[in-house]
DNA sequence: AGAAATTTCGACCGGAGCGTCAACAGATTC
DNA sequence: GAATCTGTTGACGCTCCGGTCGAAATTTCT
C-alpha cells in the first residue's frame, strides 16, 4: 500500500477517535469540572482504558486545549461570515446575537467549559484565549460602533453593550435544557430583541 | 472571669479569624479554582500553617460552604428589603437590577465562586443552593409578573426575562475591574435601563 | 507562680490521579 | 510465515494534597 495513503487513513481514523474522546470529555468536564474528572473517567465512559486516551492525546491539558480551540474556531467562522454581509448594523447585530445564542445552546457543555474553565489552561494558553475572545468581541463592537455613527444606536460605551450581549447569551448554558417549552430559536429571538430595543434609538421602530 | 462571657469573647475572636480566612480563601478560590487552591495556600497567604485553618474550620468543604451561605444571605436580605417597598413594578425592578449588579461588583471574587463553583459542593449542598437561587429568582419574577398584569411590561415568559437579567449582571464579575473608566454605578444604571427599555411597553416612557 | 484553656506547629498517613512503560494483540505488508 | 505498524493493556512510580495527631507555645484565669 502507498505510504502516504496509509498515513492518511491512519490520520482519519485517529481524528475520528479523537473527536469521540473530545465529545465525551467535554460532557464530563462540563458536569464535574476539569479537575473533578479523571482521564480514567473519560476512557471508561467510552469502554476504553486510560492508556488509550494517552495514545491519542499527549496529556490532559491537550484534551482541554483542543476543546477550547475547536469551539472557538467554529464560532469565529460563523461570526466572521455574518460580518461579511452588507446588512445594516441593526439587523446584522440581531443576526449575530441570534447566532451566538444558538451556538451556545447547541453545544452547552463545550460552552460551559469555554466560559468557566479558562483558568485551568496554562498561562500561555490563557493569553491566547483571552486574545481570541477579545477579537471575537471586537466583531460585535465594530458593528455597534457603525450603528452609533449611523445614528441608529444609542451612544453607549461599546464595552458595556458588548459585555451585556455576551453575558446574556453565555448565561444560557447554565439553565437551558433542550426539550423545554422554550425553543432555542425563541430564546435567541428574545435576546436579539431585548438588546435591540434596549440599545436602539427610539426613532428606529424597525428593530422591534 | 464569667464563663459565658469568656465563651462569648472566644466566639468573637474566632469569628474574626474565620472571616479573615474566608476572605482570603474566596480571593484565592476565585483566581485558581477550588481544587487549584490548597489549604496550605490559604493558610500561608495569611502567614499561618494549614493546621490553623483546620482549627477554625472542619474541612475544605466547610470553608467553601460558608462562602456560599454568607454571600447568599447578604444578597437575599438586600433584595427582600427592596421587594417590601411599595414602588411600582418598573422602578422596583430597576432598583433590584441595580442592587444585584452592584452586589456582584462589590464582591466579584465571591460572586465568581457563587456562580461558577456550585458543582464543587456536595449533592445535598447543591440542592440547597439551587433552591435558594430559585427563590431569589422568584423575587424578580413576581415583580415582573405584577408589571405584566398592570400592562406596563411586555408579556414575555418571566423565566426568559429573569434569566436575562441575572445573566447580564452575573457576567460582570468576569470583566469588571475596579478603577476603570466605568464606575459600578454607571454599569448598574446601564443594565437597569437596558432591561427596562427592552421589556417595558413603549407607552411607558417613565422607564427610559 | 501555677493551672487550665486556647492556639499553633510540624510531622505524618493515606488516597487519588497523572503520566510512563514494557509487553501484548491484531492487522498489514513483504 | 516473518516483520512491521497500529492499537491496547494493566501495572507501576511519583507527586500532591486533604486531613489527623500529639506536642509545644501562648494566653488567660486563679
Amino acid at each position: 500500500m502507498n505510504l502516504t495513503l496509509r498515513e492518511e487513513l491512519k490520520a482519519k481514523k485517529q481524528a475520528y477517535v479523537q473527536d469521540e474522546i473530545l465529545a465525551t470529555a467535554a460532557k464530563l468536564f462540563a458536569e464535574g469540572g476539569i479537575r473533578g474528572v479523571t482521564i480514567d473517567d473519560i476512557a471508561s465512559s467510552l469502554g476504553y482504558t486510560k492508556s488509550v486516551v494517552y495514545y491519542y492525546f499527549k496529556n490532559k491539558n491537550q484534551v482541554l486545549w483542543e476543546i477550547f480551540t475547536k469551539i472557538h474556531d467554529a464560532w469565529w467562522a460563523d461570526m466572521e461570515s455574518l460580518v461579511k454581509t452588507d446588512d445594516p448594523p441593526n439587523s446584522m447585530l440581531a443576526s449575530m446575537i441570534r447566532k451566538h445564542a444558538l451556538n451556545v445552546m447547541d453545544r452547552a457543555a463545550w460552552s460551559a467549559i469555554y466560559f468557566r474553565d479558562q483558568g485551568e489552561l496554562t498561562d500561555a494558553q490563557q493569553k491566547v484565549i483571552t486574545k481570541r475572545k477579545r477579537e471575537y468581541d471586537q466583531l460585535f463592537k465594530q458593528v455597534y460602533q457603525k450603528g452609533v455613527e449611523q445614528g441608529i444606536f444609542q451612544d453607549i460605551p461599546t464595552t458595556l453593550v458588548v459585555n451585556s450581549i455576551i453575558g446574556i447569551c453565555n448565561s444560557t448554558h447554565a439553565w437551558y435544557k433542550s426539550g423545554g417549552p422554550l425553543t432555542p430559536d425563541r430564546i435567541a429571538d428574545h435576546y436579539a430583541s431585548l438588546v435591540l430595543q434596549g440599545c436602539c434609538l427610539k426613532s428606529t421602530p424597525s428593530a422591534g
